[in-house]
DNA sequence: TAAAATGATCGAAAAATTAGATTATAATGG
DNA sequence: CCATTATAATCTAATTTTTCGATCATTTTA
């Protein structure tokens, strides 16, 4: 059984007769004929009946037409995929974001990406202080992430938006109830929520946050602003994770000079060097393109 | 593209290798070589890469190798389906059963033939002395149906378990609350709730049950239940179709002495000379024995 | 280091598909 | 009703595609 014999069949049922079946295949209508014969003879069966003038599928021969429509789907996706490959779309494309980007801006880049690459699978995954590593040692293409004093020889560039870091803690902790300001030494008596960094830097040195006498490394962000609501320390956390919670007073903002206007800037990042495939390059564009949207 | 490319790039990544892939295809090592040159000219992209001495995946290869193993899955039921067909499995069934008759003890059987005949669809139809009629025509090969005096050159006939006729009516109901014996012609100063034949013929003459001064006639047992439930009239039901709710006391059994024992007796039936596929065959076959199951 | 194994390549042979001409039959239009 | 047109099957010859066996350059294995 060959693909030409249901192209055949597919086209002879769809255009209602050989003839202009085998216009629209530009092959001779003897080819068909010969192609719905071999059909037929494998099988043993009669796909079309030949009683009346103008060929009429069998019950055998509609069964198989309603299949084979199918399987001609399925073939013409695999051509697709091919075509893309062939032109420089790559099979599977990895992008790691930090822990601190915002997600919100993103998906409506992820939702074009997912219809213009249908075959090209997106493999994220959310990194903390660890983004950069893995562009940096191929596991990933393309990374969203905090950094500085990025090699530009290395990697190429574009700024995202920065993250506002915002020293938060429970009302109900005793930071929480302090009217006047804090001093970084009296913060060092509380335990200090950091995340655990999921790359071999640590997260100590970023932003200048200094860790102090007692910290507990967290996994992510989910855990670190329950264990923050729950009134067991204090910690930094992104502006737009705790919008909600400052306003609705669960969580309230440490009064530390030091800390006024703590920002950690983003970076859309990719390595230099590489061969660029047509899908990387097009989320690349649109990446940076949210960047300056959003500054 | 062909099948026999897919069908050779599937076999040299699952075999590991083109000498062990053509032996399982029966084909020389060149007719592979040959098979995915093509394919990769096609496409103009490498399938496998030919550095080390074992062929391995490309990205590109391995996208399309996930992709064609789906394919020939595809391809595989295709050709079952040819199969199916030429030894005379039909591509579909029509099975016309009464309104009377009970599902439950179909059920396995129903389960069983799915399994055994994945390609044949069976369409069910529930008719109201209409079954027989569908079969008689042709628009359906089985029935399961009620009736008498069958004509035996016409039809093949073996016999279904008999269904008990029982009249019923709500306890709210004025009969329902009479403790004697009630006379037809009580019965006729009341609704009488009948089901409304889908077939030419109507069910007035079927086991002897007259039509009352009025009558109300309702598409099915369904509707029927919820009339008698909320006292609207009298009918009869399928025993199995009453049983709880006489046992519930939501509907009580009519002491009518002509009622006595009514029974309407079931068959199994085909039309006599019509050419038996496969899986009708396999149907009738397992039709009549749940009968003798039951009886 | 020798032997075995692998896949690419080439030329010849085999198999398949294709086109073109012809024919029988059915539909169509006056 | 008849001539014309259209359709699909069939046959033959040409063409294209596929297959095989042998050989080669490499790589692995023992």
């Amino acid at each position: 059984m060959t693909f030409e014999q249901i192209r055949t069949l597919c086209a002879i049922v769809e255009e209602g007769g050989f003839r202009p079946a085998a216009e629209r295949l530009h092959k001779s209508q003897s080819s068909l004929s010969y192609a719905i014969r071999q059909l037929e003879d494998e099988f043993k069966l009669r796909v079309f009946s030949r009683e009346s003038y103008r060929p009429e599928l069998t019950d055998a021969g509609r069964a198989l037409y309603e299949r084979a429509k199918g399987l001609l789907q399925n073939v013409a996706e695999f051509e697709d995929l091919g075509r893309q490959l062939s032109q420089g779309v790559e099979a599977e494309v990895d992008l790691a974001l930090s822990a601190l980007t915002p997600l919100p801006p993103l998906i409506p880049v992820l939702r074009e990406f997912a219809k213009r690459f249908p075959h090209t699978r997106l493999r994220m995954s959310v990194e903390i202080f660890g983004a950069l590593e893995k562009v940096r040692d191929g596991r990933a293409q393309l990374a969203i992430t905090e950094g500085r004093d990025l090699d530009p020889g290395q990697f190429e560039v574009e700024p995202h938006c920065p993250i506002k870091l915002i020293p938060v803690v429970a009302p109900s902790h005793p930071l929480g109830r302090r009217q006047k300001e804090i001093s970084q030494s009296m913060l060092m008596n509380f335990p200090h929520l950091i995340l655990r960094s999921t790359g071999s830097v640590d997260g100590r040195s970023s932003a200048g946050i200094m860790e102090g006498a007692f910290t507990w490394s967290l996994p992510d962000f989910q855990t670190k602003m329950t264990l923050l609501k729950a009134g067991l320390g204090w910690g930094h956390m992104p502006h737009h994770l705790v919008e909600k919670e400052i306003r609705a007073k669960v969580l309230v903002k440490l009064k530390v000079p030091e800390f006024k206007g703590l920002e950690e800037n983003q970076w859309v990042v990719r390595r230099r060097g590489q061969n660029t495939g047509l899908a990387q390059a097009y989320l690349w564009r649109e990446l940076t393109k949210v960047a300056k949207r959003k500054i």
